[in-house]
DNA sequence: TGTACATCAGTGAACGCGCGTTCACTGATGTAC
DNA sequence: TGTACATCAGTGAACGCGCGTTCACTGATGTAC
């Protein structure tokens, strides 16, 4: 094994990964804008003076969560669009994939919907632009289909957008509902599947 | 005029007011959870005490900072419902109201679309529950229209509220191009008139 | 109308506390020879 | 392999500061007679 990383580097990612790991634990219950380095470190077990080996301040850190949290979403939502097109069975299945992925990474997901409109700059844009990769994305995939030979590239995008605004909005609708009952539950993920198909059909409608 | 409220009880109303419009002021820079007491009274120019004559905590300033952002607001929705069919004049309509709201009352919308998701528990409840009503509110004045004679309570709701969403979604665009140009505000409303044409046209077809 | 007392919005001093940031440091890891 | 020096992740003391909350207060407004 020799050197795959050295012992100083893996140790350093090591407390870098605990940082970001305890800071997303404290911003379940507050937001990124109050959110104290001290607090951080703290929950850690390391100096309050350690946090800057990593981060420059606490909306630092913001960033590199979004890039955790979104960054590998990338391959999973170019699958799940460009493997669907828009029969129920495949809305069905986006939306449960939806489900999955609030369920194992709920602080994630909470992060993102909060931060979206948050109190610090620099990480609502960071979330805008991985956004607005993920619509283009998205536009890209849907454009490769033959139903959408007579799309404009316009068209494409605003369908495109209007996807990910849904599937972040289902996201926090299921949130919402962790702690709730499984029915509850089921009633987000039928109510989700049906606003998804009603923008489906206005979809295969749309140049008619 | 004699006594309208009494001196007493009128200067109280202004200190109140005076304390909600500086924390809405404050807040368009940070979040709900890292807003100050003393921040809020120092921007009134009162002791920080002063504060609690009114409020018992930010979080309870908070969920007034609701009532006044979102209460006000039902009459103008269940007048922009009624009277709009999903003509593409009407479409345009509604978006330009949303446009001239978010014009005059940018801060308001900042602060719920902040803290919607944001880390004060009662103030998302608070927002959840005016929004449900507005949903409500939606789905009865649509319902009061002869072309949903068919839907059912359950899709009247469902409609009702992507219809919301996708106000609050339209507004917090227009609030992120309050500060370009002109030209940015144009793009913004042609993109959340087609996506609500979309929206309307899926509508039309939903019941085969 | 005038007087005597009650109410209560806003004050100002004081408290203990946790914050972000600085600095010189330590000692394990890395590197050059 | 062994030695001497460099690097640098994490430490711990110290700082000045603003925080939320308590308390007894003041003095204008309200009320009872």
């Amino acid at each position: 094994m020799s050197h795959t990383l050295g012992i100083r580097q893996a140790q350093k990612q090591k407390t870098r990964q605990a940082l970001l790991d305890a800071a997303l634990g404290l911003l379940e219950e507050q937001s990124l804008s109050s959110l104290g380095l001290r607090e951080v470190t703290r929950a850690v077990g390391v100096a309050p003076t350690a946090f800057y080996r990593h981060f420059r301040s606490t909306a630092d850190l913001g960033v590199a969560l979004v890039e955790e949290a979104l960054g590998s979403l990338h391959p999973m939502i170019e699958d799940t669009v460009s493997t669907a097109g828009d029969s129920d069975e495949r809305i069905v299945r986006a939306v449960e994939l939806i489900a999955r992925h609030v369920g194992t990474h709920p602080a994630h997901v909470r992060f993102i919907a909060r931060e979206r409109h948050g109190g610090v700059q620099p990480v609502r844009d960071a979330i805008r632009e991985q956004l607005a990769r993920f619509a283009e994305e998205v536009g890209h995939a849907l454009s490769e289909h033959p139903e959408y030979a007579g799309w404009s590239e316009d068209d494409l995008l605003m369908l495109a957008g209007l996807y990910v605004d849904h599937m972040l909005m289902a996201a926090s609708a299921f949130l919402e509902a962790l702690d709730g009952s499984e029915a509850e539950r089921e009633r987000v993920a039928r109510m989700a599947s049906r606003q998804m198909r009603l923008i489906s059909i206005g979809r295969r409608h749309w140049l008619g």
